[in-house]
DNA sequence: CTATCGTCGATTGTTGACAATCGTCAATGG
DNA sequence: CCATTGACGATTGTCAACAATCGACGATAG
């Protein structure tokens, strides 16, 4: 038994669209209060409005959109306070359950996957590429949700990051530097190598706090 | 104009679904590992699949369903470190916003709306109805979130509050005295009616701290 | 002129049939 | 006897047609 080759295609269509539209609104391409018509989408997207209908209430779940019955769905903002009061103290609750869980867990191999991405964050810093960077950052963080294998940490975190992510790649272009966002992880990766749970514990308070986007 | 009479029947069936669902977990008539076949639940439900399926992804968001591309759904537990380490510190940060919010825009008619609600709960306690004593009980932080007025909060509310609940209704049967809930929520609601944001702020910890779960 | 009511187009809500995928298990070959 | 493979049944994924609902506009009565 081996890892299995990367799959065609493993994604229903209802992932596809999902993934899709969620990227248009992060990126702004949809703006909040834009409104959306399923047939004209489901046309665009070269889906059914089945898998599309669902696609959109999860995006709803997801905060990105709001929906009115038999009227229409739209795209919805967030305000600075909502992240700062609601969606950043959650993450930290979520970061720091998630890193109690996980660093027991991590060997060799899976700090120096988180290396290889602290890597690719450079290289996209080096290139001034804050797309690339941006991306690498949200994996990272993944990562490290993902390795402490719990479900509800896992699924609270999928609700609250699409948030997090539009606000910071729409509403917040004053993000900190290219060279220091790579630096904050660098440090974070540190103390999880530590292996000491009051360390990391502590970089999570740090990172969260002076990067709250990342 | 006028508040409209109510309506004969203003959900969805996707909605009503989700709805019995829902309740059929938390109630605990579906336990956690049991199986979900789309095709049976339409039958019983009397609702065409395409409908159940909307619900289904939402009661996956929602925390209380799991499900495998192919390979069907089925119910998911809680465990208490869960509840304890992530549910409960996350009601407390969506509480406190809440309150924030709610605190200035709480008239007499509002405070007598929670009042009502108090009411209904003495008559569950002395009743011995738990089951009315915590319907009441959602009810109340409910409208606290709602006159909050903020759709995230009220968003990550609903995402949230379903798995406590369903923790507490068939997980823990520890529960405190019927009438210690009650005086709970009587102090917690004399604290709102001083109109003082650190007063009420207080009462939001101490309550969420003593009887988690309500 | 104004308010009410009926009609209409647009859009979402729902349905049942069809297609794709998975796990199982028996047949086959070594 | 064991491993591999192929076919089968069960279940979910997808689609396109049909029904229900909403908001807007214009006709009509006062």
């Amino acid at each position: 038994m081996r890892a299995p080759l990367p799959r065609i295609n493993g994604d229903s269509r209802r992932h596809q669209a999902a993934q899709i539209l969620r990227e248009a609104i992060v990126t702004g391409q949809l703006k909040p209060g834009d409104r959306l018509r399923e047939l004209e989408l489901s046309e665009q997207l070269q889906v059914s409005r089945g898998p599309l209908r669902e696609a959109l209430r999860q995006l709803e779940q997801e905060g990105l959109l709001i929906s009115y019955p038999y009227r229409g769905t739209e795209v919805l903002g967030v305000t600075q306070e909502e992240i700062e009061e609601i969606l950043i103290p959650i993450r930290m609750t979520l970061e720091r359950f998630a890193v109690r869980h996980a660093l027991p867990t991590m060997g060799e191999e899976e700090l120096a996957d988180l290396e290889g991405i602290v890597d690719d964050m450079r290289r996209a810093a080096s290139d001034g590429d804050g797309r690339a960077l941006s991306d690498a950052d949200i994996q990272f963080h993944d990562r490290i949700i993902e390795q402490a294998d719990q479900p509800h940490c896992r699924q609270i975190w999928d609700m609250i990051q699409p948030r997090v992510w539009a606000y910071f790649r729409r509403d917040a272009d004053t993000h900190a530097s290219l060279d220091e966002v790579v630096a904050q992880h660098e440090k974070y990766l540190e103390a999880l190598r530590t292996g000491d749970l009051e360390t990391a514990l502590a970089a999570v308070d740090q990172h969260l706090t002076d990067i709250p986007g990342s």
